[in-house]
DNA sequence: AAACAATCGTTGACTTTTTCAATGATCCGT
DNA sequence: ACGGATCATTGAAAAAGTCAACGATTGTTT
């Protein structure tokens, strides 16, 4: 399996100062990962989104649409309109909220965990394709850092 | 100084498998870092991507106007979008490409070289800020993986 | 050297995404 | 019970992204 997709040699503009902003990093390397992951995913009709909704859905967590807006940096009405297709396709469902009735609690069904569980293969792929350059230890360290960085200490 | 802008704590969704996510991980960087990076080029009139642009026609490098749209991950049209704002606001100027004169160079004007110097500083401001919770070292390892990332081996 | 396809910047049309205000239902504090 | 806040939802407006076509220029083929 060849990697492709991201840069395969430095680009000369690479040497200039803004190589090293971390603004342009993270930008560059979550575009070059977003084409994959939604390549990968097109295959089961999802996209980044909508497979970050399904897999929360799937986690146990039971998340309300607005925790859902707010962890993924989205405005609630573009959530709704995730968890709108994901329903009628039968992958999720809106539950109502325990303690709150104004909130939605969105669960998956069990065709939603299937499909969640090949989405997640193929996903996984895409994740160690892009990170192929690094080392194990070196892919490790690099999510630590983006959690810590994100959240904290934490671990 | 305080921190501010960023998620202080670790929210409650974060414990789901996609919490270990790059994509999402990258996704969420990102978009915490533009807006302080935003918000810190207010006050020149700038935002991110024009501030890259204008980083790189002060670089030395002369980039095309091609180069700048692979480098920077935009479309050529938007490229020229943005140039336009910059050159109108005589920051930088189109030059003609040397060995292709289809090609146009980007180069800064020293109000342009001015005005970066500035907005330079506070990007560099806006950067420590997102990543205070790391230590120096931490910085300059999450910097070099993700180069790494992108670019390949390189140093 | 003439013809051809490819590339560069640019424009304009088109689609998608983002943003935001307004709404009914529900919650919370007083 | 009242008033203000929050939830999901809708719809409209603004912004951003995508894409095909164009003139000018380049490199390549004949």
């Amino acid at each position: 399996m060849a990697t492709l997709g991201t840069d395969v040699q430095t680009p000369r503009l690479a040497a200039a100062r803004i190589g090293s902003d971390v603004g342009l990093l993270l930008a560059k390397l979550h575009a070059a990962g977003s084409v994959l992951n939604n390549r990968a995913l097109a295959d089961f009709g999802l996209r980044e989104r909508s497979f970050s909704i399904l897999t929360l859905a799937c986690s146990g967590l039971e998340p309300t649409q607005r925790e859902l807006a707010d962890f993924l940096s989205l405005d609630p009405s573009q959530v709704v309109t995730l968890v709108d297709d994901l329903e009628r396709r039968g992958l999720v469902e809106r539950a109502q909220g325990k303690q709150d009735r104004r909130a939605k609690i969105i669960v998956s069904t069990a065709e939603g965990r299937r499909m969640h569980t090949k989405a997640r293969a193929a996903m996984d792929s895409a994740e160690l394709d892009q990170l192929a350059v690094l080392s194990g230890e070196e892919s490790q360290e690099l999510k630590r850092l983006l959690r810590k960085a994100l959240w904290g200490a934490a671990e």
